[in-house]
DNA sequence: TTGTAAGCGTTATCAT
DNA sequence: ATGATAACGCTTACAA
């Protein structure tokens, strides 16, 4: 009843006042400006759910987040998403972060997501090779952008992070400290960023001609526990690694705290290293060196690349950010503190 | 035109088949069934845009996080956020998220979300005496449940840890341990927690009459970087204190930084102490002695004091969750490692 | 430049 | 037990 009341209240029809409301040219200037005071005046909001009703936009883009998963926890992630948001905030969309459990169908999840109405396009992380989310995104031409490139996908749906390059680099910098037994624990190798770094990882080591150890590389979710259980299976080993770098740095926290129970001295008898650069990397005991890349970009990229798909707005946007190596102790003690 | 279809599908009318699909009383059994599997059949799925607006109802609850607080990111904090959402998921309820920006004017923002229509319900973190928020939810009688208890809160509002006494046993325990310099790195003054956490400390050491340094209680961000520059001023201090009590775990490893930073071994020459049990906290070297509660009784009963206000629902719900002690390595170096 | 009126897909109030 | 029909608050042809 309210855009009615209003249009009363002004002596004009509800349609002039909409078009008054929401910018369209075909409207008498001074009418709009009237309009325009009088909305203000009243505290007239339009209601977004008939908006939405009417119209089939909802300016909401959405995300789903595995509730019980650390991805809500990294820090790293959660900026990037805050980064996303703002930018979405600026051009009057909202982002919708909704969970999704254990026990509940994903593809069915995501269905019901997108087919409710409540978001025009939708964000994916933790991209998997061949993802069974986006063929169905696809399949229902519904907007999306992902957080992780894979090998089809075009420059208008994804950023990510340079995996490969920063592993490379990576890898790289600890061969040419001297080690050879270089132990990677890598996230699950169903998402696509882990595939990359493992590339990395493996064509540095290739191309030093160092042979690896198959134990040496090991899967596992991006927490504590599951790097401490991989670090102690590694370093039991009779021939075991004198680095290990792992795929974020909660992994390397895990890590290095299995080092310490097996009595090694991180920094010293062995090598740590991280990716992410997670605020308490830089805090830990040892700090860890890791790996840090433009956080707001990111989050900034995919929300362009969400707005030109779901307005045809025409940002230029870049793919592939490039990673750098940020040097802590963790690899090195001879690092002095950093304040 | 959906259920338009389904109706014309079945040869029933709109009003048949709508009250067939949502558990209405009066419709024939036999009528119910052919519907539910026509509408299985053909796939219909009720659009909740629609039905919100009819019903006037969104079955959606907010909540309203500062995207660059680390709130998104303590991971105590997102379990219980999991857990509310899990308890509303399986009523038939979604947990919608919005961040609010350092350059957003928050009264503006929380109105603009209640009036929305988006949400039927909001949560409250972060709540601060007198909360201007709250006024307002209250001035638009928007239900709302609130995360931290404030004086002149009912029961129906709101659950929280039972802080004081928490920070009570912390303090006792450590002037057990013979301490008496013990300072207090609280939370920001204007949150009630803050408030509850300081008169434990206060409580447990004026019955211990040991008076207190007016510069060993200071008041900061829940992040690393406060909690260093506090601990580094206060460990300059010419009387400076033998034990350090952080408002969170994230604090306490900013404490445990700065401390060493300073040449002080934690756990032998300081203890240091946190609160809320983070994943890092038993990962950490030292491990953090810290203060945990039941994260997903407290995450349930904010969806459930919720579902009463939204729904009449009638669940019991405790208020008050004790907090318990989690001794480790960071007060007391005798500790062993935990697995 | 403005107004009329038909949707958008449901729910809910009456009758029947 | 079922069916018409009027909301819900807004957008959008189409007409004027």
């Amino acid at each position: 009843m309210s855009i009615k009341k209003l249009a009363a209240h002004l002596g004009l029809s509800k349609s002039t006042v909409s078009r008054a409301l929401n910018g369209y040219t075909d409207v008498n200037e001074q009418t709009r400006e009237k309009v325009l005071k009088a909305a203000q005046d009243i505290g007239y909001k339009a209601n977004p759910t008939a908006k939405r009703l009417a119209s089939g936009k909802s300016r909401n883009i959405g995300i789903i987040l595995p509730a019980h998963s650390r991805m809500f926890v990294s820090s790293a992630f959660s900026k990037v998403l805050a980064a996303a948001a703002e930018f979405l905030a600026k051009h009057d969309y909202q982002l919708i972060v909704t969970t999704i459990f254990d026990w509940q169908d994903e593809q069915q999840v995501y269905f019901d997501f997108i087919t409710s109405g409540l978001v025009d396009g939708i964000f994916i992380v933790r991209t998997r090779h061949l993802d069974p989310r986006i063929s169905m995104l696809k399949k229902y031409q519904f907007p999306y952008v992902c957080f992780g490139f894979d090998t089809d996908f075009k420059n208008d749906c994804f950023v990510d992070v340079d995996n490969a390059q920063a592993f490379y680099d990576l890898t790289q910098r600890q061969i040419m400290h001297g080690h050879s037994r270089i132990a990677f624990l890598d996230a699950p190798n169903e998402l696509t960023v882990s595939q990359a770094r493992k590339q990395g990882y493996l064509q540095a080591m290739h191309e030093a001609h160092i042979s690896i150890d198959p134990h040496w590389l090991l899967n596992g979710e991006l927490n504590e526990l599951d790097a401490m259980k991989m670090t102690q299976k590694i370093m039991l080993l009779i021939h075991r690694p004198t680095c290990i770098l792992c795929a974020d740095d909660t992994m390397a926290l895990g890590a290095i705290a299995a080092c310490e129970t097996l009595g090694y001295q991180v920094g010293i008898d062995i090598a740590v290293a991280g990716y992410g650069d997670y605020e308490h990397s830089r805090y830990n005991n040892p700090s860890i060196t890791t790996v840090q890349y433009d956080i707001n970009a990111v989050g900034e990229g995919m929300s362009k690349l969400m707005l030109n798909k779901a307005e045809g707005k025409q940002f230029e946007v870049k793919n592939w950010h490039e990673a750098t190596i940020v040097i802590r102790q963790s690899d090195d003690y001879s690092i002095t503190n950093e304040t």
